[in-house]
RNA sequence: GCUCCCGUAGUGUAGUCCGGCCAAUCAUUCCGGCCUUUCGAGCCGGUGACUCGGGUUCGAAUCCCGACGGGAGCACCA
């Protein structure tokens, strides 16, 4: 029986089956293992030492959204334990630039209120002969990790460390700090005695100079999530050598270990996330600040127009898989134009625009909507005989050319002069198909110029031409719009930033 | 170099833990078509993938081994 005679066959005993179905995609997070509905506790905890960009959004949507899946309790955990990196000022832009994302948490601290906590346990750990403090030379400690090797100071009995551990306070910055005893002879470089504590004398942004000794990431990233009860701390995959440190800290602390997970880093191409990269920009002139809108920056994104929602959805379509990977910008344009399409208002804007004059044209005030479909309101235009068309358009136009003003009548080419003015004759109000249909303004306009933002770096070097700009004249009715992302009718949209004669628009995308 | 992680269409992603319902999901890009007073949106359709080689099994994207490719870590940063 051939193909089509089994369908025909199929058709007439079960045509049900002929139908295939389709499965939706479900865009909520795999679930949790070892998930209790309302007692999952997830935690956010940025080192206040910078502004948050898109792939800090990608831990804190997540973290956020699985505390919401299972009903349960989401942290913001600034890791200030570092003060000669953290600054008083990325606390509340931290903080702001989350909340505009639409994150919400239940609770708020700093790792770096709990000190003596750390103090405490790094005590205990001492005590028990878990940790050390080492006061051997930065290069002797790498060496000797290289070479799989202890130290003197490692065999020293545990009242003796204590001594030293105590001695710590006082002493000089760099001349001690205090490891975890972890397998020296481990594979995992992570392990071979990882430090716990070192000494700074840099004032804190919160703290003050209330402390010296300051306990590493590794001590304090386990014991907070452990005391503050979380029980799903998300990471990126760099820390995966790292897990076997959390783990053994906590062991020998005996306290309790959360399930750990790990998902990639998110990276977007030619936008650079690491400050590594976009410092070096700033300081050059070559980008205006963290808030340019050609970064991936919370606060670049936010200049540019895109939707918290869209980065959120984006973020949730990635997932936490652990394959790295690298995404173009359009995956986020493409959520961010099906959000904005129904409520961004229609403008017209003329890029490298030719006048155009209308024989016949009549004096009239025509009303426009600010959406087809939407009820967005509208406005009135005036019009006469002088219109401006898109230049790119017009050179298309010869005499005969039939074509449309948008929204109001057909003019028919009359001749176009040296200069590029067109001439043309009003030439009916019925919509013709398959005729043009321009965009205009009348000469009552102001002058516009579109930012274009373009990939920063093409193939691993910085892209000059990532700072396109488009000037042309737009419609009087934008001066009405503050802080909005618009439609440009046949150009594109783009994010209003200012009022008043100094009108600045940030193309956010097709 | 050592160790670890990862390899599904052009780009992402679901599925991999617990092998069969996978003739492999969804999105995006691209290409057609429809609709439309926007080259946008929407609707319909199309192209397009399980890195390779062995093994286990009645049956492998899924389990095992190896190769190859990509990434990360090897801090008194987080």
């Amino acid at each position: 029986m051939g193909l089509e005679a089994q369908k025909a066959a199929l058709e007439s005993l079960a045509p049900e089956l002929l139908e295939r179905k389709k499965k939706a995609r479900n865009y909520s997070l795999p679930d949790l293992p070892n998930a209790v509905d309302g007692k999952v506790v997830t935690r956010f905890p940025p080192e206040p030492n910078g502004y948050l960009h898109i792939g800090h959004a990608k831990a804190a949507i997540i973290d956020c959204e699985y505390a919401r899946k299972y009903n349960g309790k989401f942290i913001l955990r600034y890791d200030d334990t570092n003060p000669e990196k953290e600054s008083k000022e990325f606390y509340e832009a931290q903080a702001s630039d989350l909340r505009w994302l639409g994150v919400e948490w239940d609770e708020e601290y700093c790792t770096s209120s709990r000190l003596m906590r750390h103090y405490e346990l790094a005590e205990q750990l001492i005590s028990q002969g878990d940790a050390y403090v080492c006061s051997c030379s930065g290069d002797t400690i790498k060496g000797n990790r290289f070479d799989r090797r202890e130290c003197a100071c490692r065999s020293l009995p545990p009242a003796d460390q204590m001594k030293r551990w105590k001695e710590m306070f006082l002493a000089p910055a760099g001349t001690a700090i205090l490891r975890l005893k972890g397998d020296i002879k481990s594979n995992n470089t992570a392990m071979r005695d990882p430090t716990l504590a070192r000494i700074i004398d840099a004032e804190h942004p919160v703290q003050g100079k209330k402390y010296r000794v300051w306990p590493t990431y590794d001590f304090v990233g386990a014991v907070e999530d452990s005391d503050s009860g979380v029980t799903h701390p998300f990471r990126t995959k760099e820390y995966e050598l790292r897990d076997e440190v959390y783990f053994y800290v906590l062991d020998r602390l005996g306290l309790r270990k959360p399930t750990l997970m790990e998902f990639s880093r998110l990276a977007i191409e030619g936008m650079p996330v690491s400050k590594r990269l976009i410092k070096p920009l700033i300081d050059e002139g070559r980008v205006t600040g963290y808030d340019d809108p050609r970064l991936p920056t919370l606060r670049g994104l936010r200049r540019r127009g895109l939707q918290p929602e869209a980065i959120r959805q984006f973020v949730l379509t990635q997932g936490t898989s652990k394959v790295e990977s690298t995404v173009t910008f359009d995956q986020v344009e493409a959520i961010n134009r099906k959000l904005l399409d129904p409520k961004a208002k229609r403008f017209f804007f003329v890029p490298s625009p030719v006048r155009l004059i209308v024989h016949g044209a009549p004096n009239s005030k025509v009303t426009l909507r600010f959406h087809p479909t939407e009820e967005l309101g509208n406005r009135e235009i005036e019009t006469s005989h002088v219109f401006f068309i898109p230049g790119a358009d017009a050179s298309a136009l010869a005499a005969g050319t039939l074509f449309r003003l948008k929204d109001l009548y057909n003019v028919r080419v009359d001749r176009i002069e040296e200069d590029g003015t067109i001439y043309g004759s009003h030439a009916g109000e019925g919509i013709a198909p398959d005729t043009l249909k321009l965009q205009w303004v009348t000469e009552d306009h102001v002058a516009l110029t579109v930012s274009k933002p373009g990939l920063l770096f093409v193939d691993g070097k910085y892209n000059e031409n990532s700072a396109e700009t488009v000037t042309g004249y737009a419609e009087k009715a934008v001066l009405c719009v503050h802080d909005e992302v618009v439609q440009f009718e046949r150009f594109g949209f783009c994010r209003i930033e200012s009022c008043g004669r100094q009108i600045k628009a940030f193309y956010t995308h097709k």
